[in-house]
RNA sequence: GUGAGCGUAGCUCAGCUGGUGGUAGCACCGGGUUGUGGCCUCGGCGGUCGUGGGUUCAAGUCCCAUCGCUCACC
């Protein structure tokens, strides 16, 4: 594919891997540079939860998500503005990553009424009427002052019929040509989210409408809404093979560490998942073997850290023990040390696959993270 | 001491005039969780109905005794 009209890349590939579409590199934004394939904690209400930007940058993470639908809802992005933006109101001054509200569309969409001119939505805390078109969207990234801004969407069900998803795809490619129309010169990135749903011809179709318009990255959304594994990684490959290679693409809200080495592996450069922070308030960890349900009563009298082989601050001075303890007693403390190790799992996941593409030894990364893996895991 | 009320799952309790112990909540034990509501959800374990008698074809339920707890009054 050739490349996307308009505008210079923000991206700097510095290695390809010679043995699949994997690639390593660097993108470029207000706030200084990420190293890719990256993974992007989320932090929706301007706080990844549980823990303080000092652990964030502690574990390694370099770019965090913020979401404009949260953050317009409360405390209002005029409030941040005025507060001098989302970086200092939050105290982070790395790169933030905006979500738009296109994925609230869809998680609350019992709330959400889509029209041609935006979405509507009953406010989820206090049921207020409220309206945010693609324009305020970008308006609202705006005020916050993210470092990249995606355009509003519209995320698509599992299962939905071609017709539904045609209509879906062909209103998320008007609203990303009015999201690029309403963006300021501000030096912020905006990245348009490919939908499509599970037809590879409406993908196709969609990545051509975003190329007509030419944005800063490109998205991969609608994915992991239910669909089976395989269907997932097959449309995110059929995907990638479209979109032009010199962009970074970002495959929204995914995933498990398995989906992070595949998608690498397809071509993918950036990912957010709520998956190792929720889960860690869950009582979930992963580790280096699979996972452990630390809240299980196997736990209850084991004296070593969740993983053996990390370097976290959780595995550096805790016991499962007491992981379990102050889980099962609710203890604010286990949302803490159970997110930071799992935030450094994935960062350190990600670091792990950039030395493997550096060093062109993909395959043998991959073939090895599986076999580390202990059998139910 | 007198009067009243209450004893059912680890805890809090449903159980109507006797007819197989509750899909109850919490706790506990497992599973799930993919652009976040610290939530939610799906399974599972769990009871000689305080104890001893009696009435009855049949008692958690009715009667007697007894033990324990609570409240009120002395």
């Amino acid at each position: 594919m050739e490349s996307s009209p308009n505008k210079p890349s923000p991206f700097v590939i510095h290695t390809r891997s010679s043995q699949c579409a994997a690639r390593c590199g660097e993108v470029q934004t207000l706030h200084g540079t990420f190293q890719t394939p990256i993974f992007m904690p989320v932090g929706t209400q301007a706080t990844v939860k549980a823990v303080s930007p000092e652990n964030l940058i502690e574990l390694g993470a370099e770019t965090i998500l913020a979401n404009t639908y949260h953050l317009f809802l409360r405390p209002g992005h005029e409030l941040i503005r005025e507060l001098g933006g989302l970086h200092r109101f939050m105290n982070w001054d790395r790169p933030i990553l905006t979500d738009s509200g296109g994925f609230q569309i869809f998680s609350l969409r019992e709330l959400a009424t889509i029209t041609e001119e935006g979405a509507g939505f009953k406010s989820h805390l206090d049921g207020t009427a409220l309206f945010l078109s693609p324009e305020d969207a970008v308006a609202v990234q705006e005020a916050l002052g993210s470092d990249i801004m995606m355009c509003l969407d519209t995320c698509i069900p599992y299962p939905a019929d071609k017709d539904e998803t045609l209509n879906a795809t062909e209103l998320t490619a008007r609203w990303a040509r009015r999201s690029r129309r309403a963006q300021r010169q501000t030096g912020q990135l905006l990245f348009g989210i490919v939908q499509g749903g599970m037809y590879p011809d409406l993908r196709t179709l969609a990545v051509e409408q975003l190329l007509e318009i030419g944005f800063d990255g490109y998205a991969l959304g609608g994915l992991s809404v239910g669909e089976p594994h395989d269907l997932m990684l097959d449309i995110t490959e059929h995907t990638v093979k479209k979109l032009p290679r010199d962009y970074p693409v970002y495959l929204m809200g995914v995933g498990t560490p398995e989906d992070l080495v595949e998608s690498v592996y397809r071509g993918i450069d950036m990912f957010d998942c709520v998956m190792p922070t929720r889960n860690a308030r869950n009582g979930m960890l992963f580790t280096s073997r699979g996972r452990i349900v630390i809240k299980n009563s196997q736990y209850n009298n084991d004296p070593r850290p969740p993983d053996e082989s990390c370097a976290c601050y959780t595995c550096r001075n805790y016991s499962r023990a007491y992981l379990r303890h102050l889980y099962m007693s609710r203890e604010i403390l286990a949302y803490q040390l159970n997110t930071i190790h799992n935030l450094y799992y994935y960062v350190g996941l990600m670091r792990s696959m950039r030395k493997a593409i550096v060093n062109d030894t993909f395959l043998q990364f991959r073939n090895n993270f599986y076999a580390m893996r202990d059998e139910k895991s």
